[in-house]
DNA sequence: ATTAAATGATACTATAATTGTATCAATTGT
DNA sequence: ACAATTGATACAATTATAGTATCATTTAAT
């Protein structure tokens, strides 16, 4: 049961390292080296968030990754959705409940409550807040 | 990411449905078909809350299960507990923050907040909360 | 006693998700 | 031309989840 896996964990560490450094551009190599992660998967993870926009790629030699957008617009739960898929706590139990009647699963009530809490909050949380 | 797997849903619903029915004593066979689960595994279930003295079990012919508590001291948490682990929801980040020094690491200590109102939630859910 | 139907214990298998690696092509500064 | 980079994508390894199988033991009924 875990919030985060390790790729967003990577990308939100990676993202944090740029946006501290503003000293721009990074490559690949630079960052796995800085960040101590293995650099094919961070490749990869850096290849989403430039499909995504949020880093911005430049390439040839000298070439790298940047920001893409303002710290404070980066959402997590934006991470989160690149690399776990939709936001979701109770999907197995949206199909087969346990009441019969779903409009009366209690259960079901409390997790979707407990869900928009857990998405509100980490809603509130961007990479610039992460920076201290 | 998700808060119950299979098995807790699996457990949840026998025990509600034993609750329920307060006729007392169920076979595997009876509930697997009941409630129409794969038998192996729902006696895999059933064996595991035994073991956790959830449910009371009579062997032999006629033998089956029953339940050793009750359902408004059987709480959700227990049952996740048993076949989920311990209740943590940012495992992963405890160990590589993002910031170098965890005291300040804000990223854990939102996650941290999270996880304590979704236990709290959690624990607030009983058998016998989710039988209306 | 024998048998049928149940659980206890435990090993095994299958599937899916997570966590990576590898490779070939295209780009670009020197 | 070359070296260092990213783009795209296929492949592999590991781990977690979901489920099966089997043999031994217990017990009620015949």
């Amino acid at each position: 049961m875990k919030l985060i896996t390790r790729d967003t964990d990577y990308a939100l560490r990676a993202l944090c390292f740029i946006s501290r450094s503003n000293a721009g551009k990074f490559s690949v190599t630079k960052l796995s080296k800085e960040l101590g992660m293995p650099r094919p998967f961070l490749r990869k993870i850096l290849q989403a968030l430039n499909k995504q926009k949020i880093l911005e790629s430049t390439r040839g030699k000298v070439g790298g990754f940047i920001l893409a957008k303002d710290p404070r617009k980066i959402f997590l739960t934006d991470i989160i959705r690149i690399f776990q898929g939709r936001l979701k706590l109770n999907e197995c139990l949206l199909n087969k409940l346990i009441c019969p009647d779903q409009r009366t699963c209690l259960l079901r009530k409390m997790l979707v409550k407990i869900e928009r809490y857990v998405l509100k909050e980490l809603d509130s949380i961007t990479i610039a807040s992460l920076l201290k």
